[in-house]
RNA sequence: GGGCGUGUAGAUCAGUUGGAAGAUCGCUACCUUGGCAUGGUAGAGGCCCCGAGUUCAAAUCUCGGCACGUCCA
């Protein structure tokens, strides 16, 4: 079955009546007699352009939003519920979405699961969120946005524990209380859409808040997960009650302030001053003021009416939308030429486009993104580069980084992030270089791959555009531009392009989505206790008593040599690998078995034991640690922490981990940073690792709540990804550094010894690795340092301090040397056949020169060289060697009468055999080898006779 | 996480089916000039990123590594 109408008092009350839409079909509740459309249809246009719906909100811009939010949240916090600070539009807290897309997604699985409690309850929020899937609509349409503010306000209802805050009812009461209260919205204005939600395994009824056309709200009431066996199908899928119900609404916040302007877009409402700066920059007035009799104003209103109820959506196609434009405004009245819409619409869109594209920008580098050509931080490379294609195409002259520091000043002022100002115009401005620089690199390659072309064609293959887009970043527009610059001046984009680029992108990326499971490695009954882990309580423990839980052989071949069995103990003082440290070593016995631990893993719940044999269940054992290891994995993990927090010091406060590393030998920490590391970077990062070795005595370790640990520390908590659970581990060391971490760490940091950064590799575009070795590691890398550089001097006999100087010495000396030997072999040649000995003939003005001489193909082609490329000797040279088998090698002159009467590579081929070899070449230079060097002899004899000598 | 591309002279880049390492700018010297800009001639400058493999022969083909770029999720 479906899901039963929504048949509310609040509807009754108010005079509202349930009607079936006649476009969509969806059922609708409104007060207007007359209605018969849901009001989000193809034939529903804005009614609130040029005459807004929400009165008293006379401001534009920062100043419009923040009204808006304001008269929101207060609104909630006087129906009890409690303001929530907006969280990151980074989900650092996920790790299955790289932004916020939703304020819902704060939640996201562990408040929705009903793991975690909320941080209030119910509360209300206005959560600024990034999506990107419509970017290539913002600006076109009107109403698009990559980043917009969800104002919502949610309850987490538990009906099985007696807790319930409040349900449908009073959800759409406060709802139509704000709208008719708050904002004066009439009645007769606001239809709501009974339209069931679904995503993410969930689902519920929904009520869709449609006010003038337009979309304001989404009121969801998520009591569904998806399950096989639910008696509740919806879309397909089968669902059934959840223990938590959850109030989860969505309010636009910048569609509120549309609807307060009434302006022709959305853009125009929020960012008013940044289109008025970029339309002077762009001269946008000396464009319309070409045809004074074109009525903007109207043209846009028009437009914008028309937006509402046409399909703007990537891929449509941009002339067949155009042409419907031109058309749909005419029959309203308002007739312009195809060359008029587009001279207005193209810029203006571009010019709109610009401030969103800025504010997802800023927001990102404002939480510390690094761009990247990977993962998150590739998306602020795509809106940056993006914000830079639509500049260029308006032609302004404004650096990136001005565009930036406008928009901070004017549409963020007053905001704190974690990103200084400074730091996020910098970071735009090194963007801005990069992509000059791809631009410039584009120009190269687009003359090399149309070299091939001739200069009057008019498309280029698709194969060359893709490969142009996929490999060097360029646009098939961008091409089109710098190809017309280099002289293809009739090329174009086909049409359709762009949408079949991105369908193959879509395929193509639908190929890759392959996940890979985690494999089992030991059979685990569910009814086996998890096991103890004493590895927290005291990290110093080295020995234990437990007894055996499970014991079985080991499946598949993911395990070390010798292991054979996987034991599970009811307690034990091994750490599983996890959080990128290896897991211990050591060994367990009973008094009469004896067996090594060679691995330690987690499975589930459970802590495998890799064993080299098998234990009894119900065995009494004792466990023996390899402290040696442990003590090893312990100093580079903790150290990795201190690394971290001293790189965040000394580089600034986008160091995030991207992911670490710990084996005996050395740990490895990724970190987020926009330029590649010198080795004075890395010695300041050393430095003050080590300084807070001797600064700080103790580590603090706590575990807490994960509400209590969000609130605390927020989500720079995160740094080593999202922990399951609600049971969070902090590791503090002072002020330095404060993460959430299961791994084992020292106490005392004096354990440690010292700390060496002993290089920095690069994991992809502003991922950073650091190498560190810590405690023994520290003292095995350094000795092994000693012993190259020495064993390095030793060979030359000289002091290790003399070494740089001493190998660049003989590095340049064998480089002049290695030209002198080939100058001297020339001469040698030259030598030997300028006198005319046996070696050099004459035959009718052709000097035949045929000798054995040492060396290998290339010293060869040396000699060659000295004795045919002289053009007033005309010269047939044979030459052999006896090296790597025997090598021949014939040249002629070319275009003399050398190269008239003989053919190199023929002559080759009828003496290569003595040598049981082959070859070949052009008729003036052919070359071969053979496996038989004593054959040398025989094979310039038969030259010589050959040639008649 | 997946796909694609690039590492050649101080700089920017060519290099065809594997077969004699190139151009332009810059540098040095000389010529032209009263001097400079310019023009002309000659010259110097290369571990063709590193390491294996295939081959008679690798800048070129294959594999691995390092560095860089780029698109998609």
């Amino acid at each position: 079955m479906g899901l039963p109408p929504i048949d509310l008092a609040v509807f009754r009350n108010e005079g509202y009546s349930r009607k079936k839409c006649r476009i969509t079909d969806l059922w609708f509740w409104t007060t207007d007699p007359v209605r018969e459309t849901c009001g989000d249809t193809t034939e529903d246009e804005y009614t609130f352009i040029g005459a807004p719906l929400i009165e008293g909100y006379p401001m534009r811009g920062k100043a419009l939003k923040d009204a808006m939010r304001e008269s929101f949240l207060q609104f909630f916090e006087r129906v009890n519920h409690t303001r929530i600070h907006p969280y990151p539009v980074l989900a650092r807290w996920r790790d299955d979405i790289h932004l916020t897309i939703a304020s819902i997604a704060d939640f996201q699985p562990h408040v929705t699961s009903g793991e975690v409690e909320p941080p209030a309850n119910p509360l209300t929020i206005s959560q600024p969120c990034i999506r990107l899937t419509d970017v290539d609509a913002v600006g076109r349409s009107g109403r698009h946005l990559t980043t917009f503010e969800m104002m919502a306000h949610h309850a987490f209802n538990r009906p099985q524990e007696g807790k319930l805050y409040y349900w449908m009812e009073e959800c759409v009461q406060y709802c139509h209380d704000l709208m008719t209260g708050t904002f004066g919205i009439d009645t007769s204005e606001i239809t709501y859409v009974e339209n069931p939600w679904s995503g993410g395994g969930n689902a519920g009824a929904a009520v869709e808040v449609i006010v003038g056309g337009l979309e304001l709200a989404t009121l969801v009431f998520m009591n569904l997960e998806e399950h096989p066996e639910g008696d509740i199908e919806l879309k397909g899928d089968f669902y059934r009650e959840m223990p938590l119900q959850i109030i989860d609404t969505g309010y636009g916040l910048e569609r509120f302030c549309w609807a307060a302007a009434g302006t022709p877009t959305i853009y125009e409402a929020i960012y008013p001053e940044t289109v008025a700066w970029l339309k002077e920059l762009a001269g946008f007035e000396s464009i319309t003021s070409k045809w004074p009799s074109l009525n903007l104003n109207k043209l846009l209103g028009e437009m914008s009416r028309l937006n509402g109820i046409m399909n703007i959506e990537p891929g449509v196609d941009a002339e067949e939308l155009r042409s419907t434009f031109i058309r749909r405004l005419s029959e309203r009245g308002v007739t312009v030429t195809v060359e008029q819409f587009s001279a207005v619409t193209e810029p203006l869109s571009k010019i709109y486009a610009i401030p969103d594209h800025l504010h997802a920008l800023s927001n990102m580098l404002g939480d510390g993104l690094v761009p990247s050509n990977a993962k998150a931080g590739y998306l602020a490379r795509m809106l940056a580069r993006r914000t830079l294609r639509l500049r260029d195409d308006l032609g302004l002259k404004v650096s990136l980084a001005e565009l930036g520091r406008h928009h901070l000043e004017v549409n963020l002022a007053g905001q704190t992030m974690k990103q200084s100002p400074d730091g996020i115009l910098g970071i735009l401005q090194l963007e801005e270089e990069r992509y000059g620089e791809m631009i410039r690199k584009g120009g190269n390659v687009i003359v090399t791959q149309l070299q091939h072309f001739a200069k009057d064609v008019e498309t280029i293959p698709d194969e060359v555009l893709f490969q142009l887009n996929d490999s060097h970043g360029l646009a098939p527009d961008t091409v089109v531009n710098l190809a017309r610059s280099a002289g293809w001046n009739n090329v174009q984009v086909r049409t359709g392009f762009a949408a079949e680029m991105a369908e193959r992108h879509a395929r193509i990326a639908k190929k890759a989505a392959q996940s890979v499971e985690a494999k089992t490695i030991v059979e685990v009954m569910d009814n086996i206790p998890t096991t103890v882990p004493l590895y927290y309580d005291d990290v110093q423990q080295k020995e234990f008593d437990a007894s055996v839980l499970s014991c079985h052989p080991l499946i598949g071949d993911d395990h070390p040599a010798g292991a054979t069995h996987g034991v599970v103990l009811d307690k034990t003082c091994f750490y599983p690998e996890g959080g990128g440290q290896e897991g211990d070593y050591g060994s367990l016995s009973t008094d009469s078995v004896h067996h090594q631990i060679l691995n330690t893993r987690k499975q589930g719940q459970h802590i495998i034991h890799l064993t080299s044999g098998p234990f009894e269940i119900g065995d009494l054992v004792h466990g023996r640690l390899d402290w040696n290891r442990r003590k090893q994995l312990m100093d580079h993990h903790t150290s990795v922490h201190i690394v971290g927090g001293a790189a965040r010091r000394i580089l600034g406060p986008h160091i995030y981990q991207a992911g670490s590393n710990k084996s005996i030998e050395s740990g490895r920490l990724d970190i987020t940073h926009f330029r590649r590391l010198g080795r004075d970077d890395l010695d300041a990062i050393e430095g003050i690792a080590n300084d807070v070795l001797g600064k700080i005595q103790r580590t603090e370790k706590t575990e807490l709540n994960r509400k209590d640990a969000d609130k605390k520390y927020g989500f720079d908590l995160y740094q080593g990804g999202a922990p399951k659970g609600n049971s969070i581990r902090i590791l503090r060391i002072a002020d330095h550094d404060i993460q959430a971490c299961g791994g084992t760490h020292h106490d005392e940091l004096g354990q440690i010894g010292s700390i060496r950064v002993i290089r920095s590799s690069a994991v992809q575009d502003g991922v950073e690795r650091l190498h560190i070795v810590a405690g023994q590691a520290a003292l095995d890398y350094a000795r092994e340092q000693d012993e190259l550089l020495r064993k390095a001097s030793d060979v030359y006999g000289i002091p290790v301090s003399e070494l740089p100087k001493t190998t660049e010495r003989f590095y340049n000396e064998w480089k002049d040397q290695r030209k002198q030997i080939q100058q001297l072999e020339a001469e040698i040649v030259r030598l030997r056949t300028q006198g005319g000995g046996d070696d050099s003939h004459d035959i009718d003005g052709v000097r035949i020169v045929v000798m054995e001489v040492t060396g290998d193909l290339k010293k060869m082609t040396k000699m060659l060289k000295e004795l045919t490329l002289d053009a007033s000797t005309p010269t047939l040279a044979v030459l052999g060697s006896r090296e790597g088998g025997g090598k021949l090698m014939i040249a002629v002159t070319e275009n003399t009468a050398a190269s008239e009467r003989y053919n190199a590579v023929d002559l080759l081929r009828a003496i290569a055999h003595h040598i049981n070899g082959g070859g070949g070449g052009r008729p003036t230079l052919a070359q071969g080898g053979g496996s038989n060097p004593d054959g040398l002899n025989d094979a310039l004899t038969a030259a010589r006779t050959s040639l008649g000598l």
